[in-house]
DNA sequence: TCGAACCCTCACATTGATGTGAAGGTCAAA
DNA sequence: TTTGACCTTCACATCAATGTGAGGGTTCGA
């Protein structure tokens, strides 16, 4: 498919396809006439970006995480060097604290609005 | 305590707590002197902020959820509007998209590294 | 009374993720 | 063959969060 396709079936702007193609999140196929030409993997694989995205991590992040990240849960060896695999546990401790900081905050809102109804249900 | 102290203990550059409160998250007392006056619930308050920052969430955002996450839990009538509670039930839902992404993908990472580990540990 | 270590405001710079548009090539259908 | 809807690259603009520093006041101890 081409970008406006795949634009559309991820709500994701195709200035953004390819600022993330830019940043070496993703690796597009070209047609014989210079269009960009891309598979159904890239439809969950630009999702996945732009949850991440979304979640504050940051392209360069992203851009290291994503190859462990695969369907066939191969290992990159040449990937795992001792400094990759110390990057991933501190990304995994960071977020771990995101994930902890987000449920807290969502629980509290959640009983914040449990509560404004409780109060208002009942003179119904 | 002074905006130097609030700023060591929250681990958190001075430029930024003024910007905090430039954008309405805090409000600093002031000394008769001028100088930012900040009371110990400040520190909690800002390692929030920076939590919720960290995850995603812009500031504008941020202050519209603070008020309903103070510690007595009291309603904010005043801010209980429609157009409010419509805000929190949305950023309630994003919140938890956020987390069920994270969650995913640190799940998938900490897999990888279980499996790289795998590979090693049986050559020890 | 001087210097160090605080504080203030103001303002410009940077970074990352985006928006927007210009200038131009490709292709299918009328 | 022309029009419209695609696509390309390039470049400048914006926004939020943050860095940095100038210019200046306060406080305290040597």
């Amino acid at each position: 498919m081409r970008i406006g396709e795949l634009s559309e079936r991820t709500g994701t702007p195709r200035r953004l396809l390819r600022y993330y193609e830019e940043q070496g999140l993703i690796v597009a196929d070209r047609l014989p006439n210079g269009y960009r030409d891309y598979d159904e993997r890239f439809v969950d694989r630009v999702l996945q970006i732009r949850g991440l995205l979304d979640a504050g991590l940051p392209t360069r992040i992203i851009k290291q995480i994503l190859p462990c990240l695969d369907k066939p849960r191969v290992i990159h060896f040449q990937d795992a060097t001792p400094e990759m695999l110390a990057t991933l546990e501190d990304q995994l401790e960071r977020m771990t604290a995101r994930v902890e900081c987000l449920s807290r905050n969502r629980d509290a809102i959640a009983e914040y609005l449990e509560a404004v109804r409780a109060t208002r249900a009942p003179q119904a």
